[in-house]
DNA sequence: GCTCTACTGTTTATGGCATACGCGGTATTG
DNA sequence: CAATACCGCGTATGCCATAAACAGTAGAGC
């Protein structure tokens, strides 16, 4: 019913009564801190002491300006979102829209992968969290879908992308702590398969080894454009009926 | 490299060599407490603390079967992602398999939806995940898709699968907590999005609230359902050319 | 001008957390 | 029987979020 305080002040509504002392600090600026500290040294590092001390000030200074961790940390994945991008460009027809959308997002996602592994709280309700859905929705515009349908396909798409850039996050962070070359990481991943599972138990996941897939990968941008096209694709047989070409 | 400890006792290599004291404890017995306690009070109650609370025993007495909490959430992955059924059924094709192994992933999600908020560490190498990525496998057997696009398929829907359970949660918890019924809360949702973006500036949201969208909301069974829909539409283009009936 | 008041950042305290370390006890192996 | 390897536990350290009480500051109303 209620909207959280810190949704408020996003939104630019709650004016301040300049009352006491001048504040040092703002908003703005601790968000900025907690994206500097998460992207040193990853979300678990992102506490509020380490925030508060990145700006010289003592702990609990934030709370003057936050409710609570939650709170800031929802501030996090708005800003890390930050505004779309003007969408769809002039000539775009639907899909080179939508998945313009998809790549802008991503883009911004991979500046700070580590904010992903924020838990979601809630629908979205954060002015950048809106600004795509309006973007995303106007790319949708000529598509004839319904309304519910529209949503339904802009949920399915961003749940894809955010998936995508965690996971790839996640295989990163693996890699560097393996102290090895990617490369090397993936064959002793393959390795390790290979040790685990016998030939017999497991015959599709040897003939996988034996295609050498987990050795060569396409790398992210591959596996990011073959979701994303198997996605419009399906979406492109409910607005036309048609394959796409 | 090298796998991890805690794998190598879930894959039953890494014998016991019985010489001390008997164990009191074993690690089916450890995940099944932890799972105990985080369906009763979600992840962030699973501690080592309440979990050695719910076993009566000490603390530091799960440092004897478990390395580290990041181990211990590993095989809880593991455990609430269980074997995956024996798939595909017999007069199934690839699609319907598909399917069968998407709508039991999440039914075995649902069974511990706060398990979701674990983050992923790397690839999975657990027996169970591996299971279920050979059942899968299987399903797309006759697909006739090359290994990696196989590979890269059922990733997409896995990671679809996952992101649709976890949403549909954190939404459940958002609601419990308000106190309200979810239509309730549903619509205060809207109310609050219309109240904070202008038309001018969000006409295609202003569609959507005009709609009703928020509203009704066909259910999460319909939303899976719609998802899986347009994957399975979008690999069927990439399997036989044609739009899908 | 002065006082009241709301607001500032700080210090201190509480309770929870993961986990390193060392203990006395126990069951198997030689 | 003795040595050994492992058990479960108690204690201690250093994080964490945040509640509470504090002294200082600047605008509002007189």
């Amino acid at each position: 019913m209620e909207v959280p305080e810190s949704v408020e002040i996003a939104w630019g509504l709650r004016e301040r009564p300049g009352k006491g002392p001048k504040r040092t600090l703002s908003l703005e600026h601790i968000v900025e801190a907690a994206l500097r500290v998460g992207s040193a040294e990853g979300l678990p590092a992102v506490s509020m002491s380490k925030i508060a001390a990145e700006l010289g000030v003592s702990t609990m200074a934030l709370y003057r300006y936050v409710t609570s961790k939650g709170d800031l940390l929802m501030l996090i994945t708005d800003a890390v979102l930050g505004p779309p991008p003007p969408l769809p460009e002039p000539g775009d027809d639907w899909r080179r829209g939508a998945h313009r959308w998809a790549a802008a997002m991503r883009a911004s996602l991979q500046r700070h992968p580590w904010s992903l592994r924020i838990p979601i709280t809630g629908p979205g309700i954060m002015p950048n969290h809106v600004a795509w859905l309006e973007a995303g929705l106007r790319c949708l515009r000529g598509t004839g879908l319904d309304p519910d349908t529209k949503l339904a396909a802009l949920l399915l798409v961003n749940g894809f992308v955010r998936t995508e850039v965690a996971l790839l996050a996640d295989l990163q962070d693996a890699f560097d702590a393996s102290q090895v070359t990617d490369e090397e990481a993936l064959s002793g991943y393959a390795r390790s398969l290979a040790r685990l599972t016998d030939a017999e138990r497991f015959p599709e996941i040897h003939e996988l080894l034996e295609a050498r897939v987990f050795d060569m990968s396409g790398g992210p941008d591959d596996e990011f454009a073959f979701g994303m096209d198997r996605i419009l694709d399906g979406i492109a047989v409910l607005v036309t009926g048609e394959p796409p070409a």
